[in-house]
DNA sequence: CGGTGGGTTGAGGTATTTCAAGGCTCGTGG
DNA sequence: CCACGAGCCTTGAAATACCTCAACCCACCG
């Protein structure tokens, strides 16, 4: 009942189970319920808690003192975020939509991994998923066009969230421009080319209902 | 004599520390001497050994199709490298001088993980500030200008390998650039006007040893 | 109904890239 | 010893990918 394994995310299957294993431990967890741009935590704050997502969406991103935005990760559902070493967050992080996250104190957890050698081996595997994450788009970032930073954006999205081949996307176009170090425009841009090359079609009256026609020419988009 | 703590690197000290803990759990290292520009292991190859810079400098970094490099770090003197969770490794190296690693059987170190939470706990810390710096690296390649990213990069050079306030870089413009998400020209013309602004100074005739005569105004560069 | 929050599209601007030329240093070989 | 080429760096001019600004559309909602 604490951990509810409701499918979604193919990725991070680990993180999956290990708020499971660390609830096995009798360690309780309590839910919580945020409203759509709600903040969970800010940067620099201290870091009490680490989060699941039960249900919904968190975007957690930087901000330069200008108002720059970069959009570290999303968290869907099943995602553990909020987990630190070091005393504070490093990242802000916002429900995107009407979010409800289950989460644990902190200082129990590090008792548990002081104790058990197999919690800080998890820990290691979730942090080591974490960095992978960053380095790929550390990639992306610095070297992909639009173009393939949107295909690269669709297929991560595809692989996280599809159900039934339709992708629906939580986030808005401006959430994923900052996710993918480009403007709103030009990401509404980069989707419109995909639609016009037959690669993507859009479901419904919303532009969020993806699905994806060619996902190999999605993949190898610009060749 | 295993572990000689040759200054240098201001960040990482965890880093240094922890190969000095491990090989203190009697793992035998060796020492090896790569010349400039040699690869020490490539993207995907199994992971057999971790690695720490004992001398010199070395660059991580992954590869487009077509050529296009993004470098993820720089390594420098004391730095530990090549620590991964899965079987391969997620970036070729290359050392940028002539380099000489200390190296250790990567299973040696599992099994001691395995045996001593505080292995596991000290692996996790090395992690997470890999992890970190990734996701400033992000916000660098996602929201910062040219000018920006060079004056980050001078700062970070500056904390890790300032000797007696003058830096010697290792690492050629191309190198600087594809740290950075830039051309090699941006970087040199970023520099140029650094430099024109009275923030920093060339030193001798090469263009690799840099003084940096004010921090403060290179840290709010562009505001 | 009017306002707000997305989203798309066009036109023009700009930061960065691309292409090209030239200079300096250093090692190598005649 | 000097000539030569390779590697590295700088600088200028032109090209371009992406951004900015602006207009417009649509859905939703009080």
């Amino acid at each position: 009942m604490l951990v509810n394994n409701n499918a979604a995310s193919a990725s991070r299957q680990c993180a999956l189970g290990e708020l499971g294993e660390l609830s096995r431990a009798r360690i309780n967890l309590s839910e919580f319920k945020y409203r759509r741009g709600a903040e969970i935590y800010g940067e620099a704050e201290p870091a009490d808690y680490i989060y699941q997502v039960a249900n919904g969406a968190v975007r957690s991103y930087k901000l330069l003192s200008d108002g720059r935005r970069q959009i570290g990760a999303f968290h869907l559902g099943g995602d553990i975020f909020g987990l630190e070493n070091g005393p504070a967050h490093r990242f802000t992080t916002e429900a995107i939509t009407e979010t409800t996250v289950r989460l644990m104190k902190r200082c129990s957890l590090e008792h548990v991994a002081e104790a058990d050698v197999h919690v800080a081996l998890d820990l290691l595997n979730m942090t080591t998923s974490n960095l992978e994450h960053a380095e790929n788009h550390m990639l992306l970032l610095g070297r992909k066009t639009s173009l393939e930073r949107v295909a690269a954006f669709l297929l991560e999205m595809d692989r996280r969230l599809s159900a039934a081949n339709v992708m629906a996307l939580p986030m808005c176009r401006r959430d994923i421009a900052d996710y993918l170090g480009l403007t709103l425009e030009t990401v509404s841009r980069a989707l419109s080319h995909l639609h016009g090359m037959g690669i993507l079609g859009f479901i419904g009256q919303t532009q969020r209902q993806i699905v994806l026609l060619d996902r190999h020419r999605l993949a190898n988009v610009n060749l």
